[in-house]
DNA sequence: GAGGAGATCGTCT
DNA sequence: GACGATCTCCTCT
């Protein structure tokens, strides 16, 4: 209903060209009962090699095994204690790389996404409730409900998996980079990507 | 609107 | 034992 399946050949390639193209895509939270819905507005690309931001950079552990694994998967971890981010594996087995999803515009179950991230509603416009259910990586994980124990390692291009990625043929106009946000390592690389204008992607000074 | 502090815990050194 | 790919709340302007 929301469009096709991305293959899981659309991950084994470069995380800056997948960081680029998963702009427009839908991220799907489909358990059978609901649906979540958001279209990825900011991502943010992790190089297997000569990025000393990467939760690769010091090579395989426990935590980061499924980067190294085939394409397609989720690898969710928790920052600061409190929040999770959500990435997606890239390149092919053994090649370590992943893309960071950084923000959604929501587009179904946007009532289920409010209750979930507790947002009050005193005082605060549409607008402003809206851009406070999935614009940053720990609020949209909250609004879908992912988490690490749930959902890290899933394979996001299996039609049977309840957490998916479909294209429903919505290119972005214009794709923007910068440096990446709150990393202190390898700053000068331009990889986070973003759609001009869309008013879901987080706002941080740079 | 901007800026600072605190929360909180898994992972690696 | 230190610290981090963040968010929220509070204060001040």
């Amino acid at each position: 209903m929301f469009g096709s399946l991305l293959p899981r050949s659309f991950y084994e390639r470069d995380p800056r060209k997948v960081a680029r193209e998963l702009l427009g895509k839908i991220l799907l939270r489909d358990d059978g009962n609901s649906i979540l819905a958001g279209r990825i507005v900011e991502t943010e690309a992790y190089l297997g090699k000569g990025d000393l931001a990467a939760h690769t950079a010091s090579g395989l552990t426990p935590r980061n095994a499924v980067l190294f694994g085939p394409a397609g998967h989720a690898y969710v971890y928790l920052v600061y204690g409190m929040h999770f981010c959500m990435n997606i594996s890239c390149e092919r087995k053994g090649i370590a790389g992943c893309v960071l999803i950084r923000a959604l515009e929501p587009l179904d179950g946007i009532e289920e996404m409010a209750v979930l991230r507790r947002v009050t509603v005193a005082g605060l416009s549409d607008a402003a409730k809206l851009n406070l259910l999935s614009s940053g990586p720990g609020r949209l994980c909250q609004a879908l409900h992912i988490t690490r124990d749930k959902d890290s390692t899933k394979d996001l291009t299996s039609k049977k998996s309840d957490l998916r990625v479909v294209d429903d043929g919505l290119a972005p106009n214009r794709i923007l980079t910068s440096p990446r946000v709150g990393i202190k390592r390898s700053r000068d690389l331009q990889l986070r990507y973003f759609i001009a204008g869309n008013r879901f992607v987080t706002d941080r000074k740079l």
